[in-house]
DNA sequence: TTGATACCGAACATGATGTTCAGTAATGAC
DNA sequence: GTCATTACTGAACATCATGTTCGGTATCAA
């Protein structure tokens, strides 16, 4: 509930100006019990991240990655996901929310990416850099889709994605361009 | 003056809990005069970038890029304004002002970058998103570095920015493979 | 019936914000 | 040297969000 009032209160306010009173009233739920949950809002919107978290890995589970080529599979979950709540995530960006709405999406990305380049090697950039570049790739397109593009479909951003982040897997895991292209 | 006591005292303790007390304590200046000249501590810390700015604009000026070639010649100058101020850059990502800083470091790569690539066309990425993404392509590298690896020299990771960001320009620009290399 | 658990909501202390205002210091023109 | 302008001072103030406390209520299970 509280987090569907947030939700709610977010596409109508800034955020920023949102208040602990506003969530309560909307969600018609006691002070008290509000600070028994959550630490304050900005942990009640950390913590809706959680959903998501599952929903990504749930999908990485079931189409397990056994071979060396990272096909980022889960890639398109995430912009299905960053569809569905792209108003949302509209209206984070440009909020002081966003250091945490972006902190908290990039810690993701990084954890759902470093399986998929496991068996991969950059001759020059450590594979960890590689990873965090990878999760701001997806973090960069996302950004400019909705702030600027909204318009578009998740598909088509999803494509642009995949054209730009190939070359660079390409210098780093052994037949990852063929494997970004197929899937 | 401020500017300055802002620097100090986000070396000092946490962003978030400075306030515009601490501020004018630490410049011995009054509350009225801070307010005559900035809207709250969050604007004092976006205009600190016009500095960058400045420094940025006139390093381009003087090497103008008069042929076709993305040569990014910028990037090196902000690795090393990074290297300067790098112990502020790691206190700031991570509090809640990372959403002004990086907001506004994002806008300065953007306007950088969007003359370097005037010339290039990627087959099926618009020519604005290649800006974003090369924008956010260094600050990734550069949060990476400050945050995890900050015992590692500029001109080490900007080593690392241009082999991660190579293969991209490569296959938007002609001969930018040759220029990112030489550079 | 009893105990546990969770919620309510008013009240409160605290602390930061941004504004106001009367008074002071410095600069520069005539 | 005087006067006007401009900028700064610092205390006081109203406002507002925060996070906590506490007595009381509702629900559910043993």
């Amino acid at each position: 509930m509280l987090h569907e009032a947030l939700m709610k209160l977010i596409l109508r306010k800034h955020y920023d100006s949102i208040t602990v009173q506003h969530i309560i009233d909307e969600a018609d739920v006691g002070r008290a019990t509000f600070y028994a949950h959550y630490a304050g809002k900005d942990d009640l919107l950390r913590r809706g991240f959680d959903h998501f978290r599952a929903e990504l890995f749930e999908t990485r589970a079931q189409r397990p990655n056994g071979d060396a080529t990272p096909q980022l599979n889960f890639s398109s979950v995430v912009f299905a996901h960053v569809e569905r709540f792209k108003d949302i995530y509209r209206a984070l960006v440009g909020s002081k929310a966003s250091s945490i709405a972006l902190r908290e999406f990039r810690r993701l990305m990084v954890e759902a990416i470093r399986p998929e380049i496991a068996k991969c090697d950059h001759p020059r950039v450590p594979r960890e850099l590689l990873a965090h570049f990878i999760a701001d790739s997806i973090q960069s397109v996302v950004m400019w889709w909705v702030e600027l593009h909204p318009e578009l479909s998740g598909a088509v951003v999803h494509e642009m994605f995949r054209e730009l982040v190939a070359p660079v897997l390409a210098g780093a895991c052994r037949e990852a361009r063929f494997a970004a292209a197929a899937a």
